[in-house]
DNA sequence: TCTTCAACTGTAAGATCTTACAGTTACGCA
DNA sequence: TGCGTAACTGTAAGATCTTACAGTTGAAGA
């Protein structure tokens, strides 16, 4: 597969609407460099304690069905690394076991099984606080050095285009949570709340009464429906609402 | 350059120690893929009113100060795009003014007196809450596309190796402020005030009592250097301290 | 044994937020 | 002219947070 192969799977990527197509590309990909497995998975900041999860999985139903009932999210360590970290991990049996805990060592074994032994996960991390990931698998026990140098910079693109076109086909269905529009002043508000000044500093700050102040931060917390100011700030940190500034 | 040939810039910026090694890497990117310019920058959110900006500039030294006076991070396209995405974008005088606002006209045509007419952004955002961007520019007035199928891959992974690197080398310098430990306890308590639970919700949730959730709150705002708890949850929420959990 | 540290607890005054009441003003658009 | 909407304002009771005081307990490591 040549460098600008990627470039009509991104294309398929784009033009797909539902999951099935979406699929089809990820194996697709797979073929095209060599991998038999792959899995997506992306966790949506709906909730700090129960966010939105999506999966597209070409994992065998058995060990994701075994995953699932063992909650193997938080012992997993290609999602441990690629929740922190921004750069692909490639990951086998040994390469992992440098740092073997019991329950990582059980997890590697028990994947093992199901013929995954070998891989690439690529992390993706969204301006509106999605955290996604796509990992290709292979029965290999150890990597194949040339075929990750070929998989690497298009795995990287390829895994940013498809979370973009997941998002773009399950935000009609799902997602209106994540979809709210707060006005300029209603930012401002919260955004000098994300500095810790009061109400009156805020009113201050920006020349108006400390009462118009609350009125924007309770019009903020009708709009994203939650029922504290601290539960106003985390989501919309979370969801990029705000952003740190551009003034230097 | 083949697609193999990403490797040994990616090793070199793994290896880098200063911003003049990183300097140099960048440049020869730019060499091997057709591009004459390339500037990286990064926000870091130490604080969402006056965040932490870092730049390494291969751009025109006259260009960037206007740019800086101007103060067209707000302004430029290409910033105001990669900000909200997690996929490259391509741009050239004609594709940007298909929404010509006044001042992106204006700040395109000045661009281009400095010889930066077309090119391509990758954007990179971090689980700590980092944005970065590479642009790589020509002078060509339209894009040239055989080049960008070439770049596009690489790019991307490059652009998170380089902030990667660009991390690691300015962490030990300017950034302590990011590199704070909470304990597990510290984090449940903040977790659920995120989910906008009072401190009574909390001390029944953890089952303890609603002096000790003040307590470990308290040292939060401490170690994190916040004058309260909206502060600290928007500081922990943008530098990743917390996350959406795992469990489904 | 001594030290350190995470985790834990109680009381109380004062600051701040939350929510309820009830409005006005300015602008763009049909 | 009427409608919708962003932006704005005042008062006040009660809930909640913040900060000050002053501690205990248990586990790990020097």
């Amino acid at each position: 597969m040549s460098i600008t192969g990627c470039t009509d799977l991104i294309e398929a990527l784009s033009s797909a609407s539902t999951v099935d197509e979406l699929h089809t590309v990820c194996s697709r990909l797979c073929e095209d460099y060599g991998f038999e497995r792959f899995i997506y998975g992306s966790r949506i900041p709906t909730s700090f304690v129960k966010p939105y999860f999506i999966f597209i999985s070409g994992y065998p139903k058995a060990w994701r069905d075994h995953y699932t009932e063992r909650n193997y999210m938080i012992v997993d360590p290609t999602v441990v690394y690629c929740a922190e970290n921004i750069t692909p991990m490639l990951w086998d049996r040994r390469s992992v076991l440098h740092d073997p805990t019991p329950e990582v060592q059980r997890f590697m074994s028990e994947a093992q099984d199901f013929g995954i032994s070998s891989g690439i996960s690529f992390p993706v991390h969204s301006a509106q606080g999605d955290f996604a990931m796509l990992s290709l698998a292979s029965e290999l026990q150890v990597i194949n050095r040339p075929m990750i140098d070929q998989v690497l910079p298009v795995g990287q693109l390829f895994t940013a285009y498809l979370h973009e076109a997941v998002r773009r086909v399950f935000d009609s269905d799902v997602l209106p949570l994540t979809r709210v529009e707060l006005t300029q002043r209603e930012k401002e508000c919260l955004l000098w709340v994300t500095e810790g000044k009061t109400n009156w500093e805020t009113s201050r700050i920006l020349n108006i009464s400390e009462r118009t102040v609350v009125f924007h931060l309770q019009n903020i917390q009708t709009k994203l429906g939650v029922s504290n100011r601290h539960q106003a700030v985390a989501r919309a940190v979370a969801q990029g609402f705000i952003q740190p500034q551009f003034t230097q």
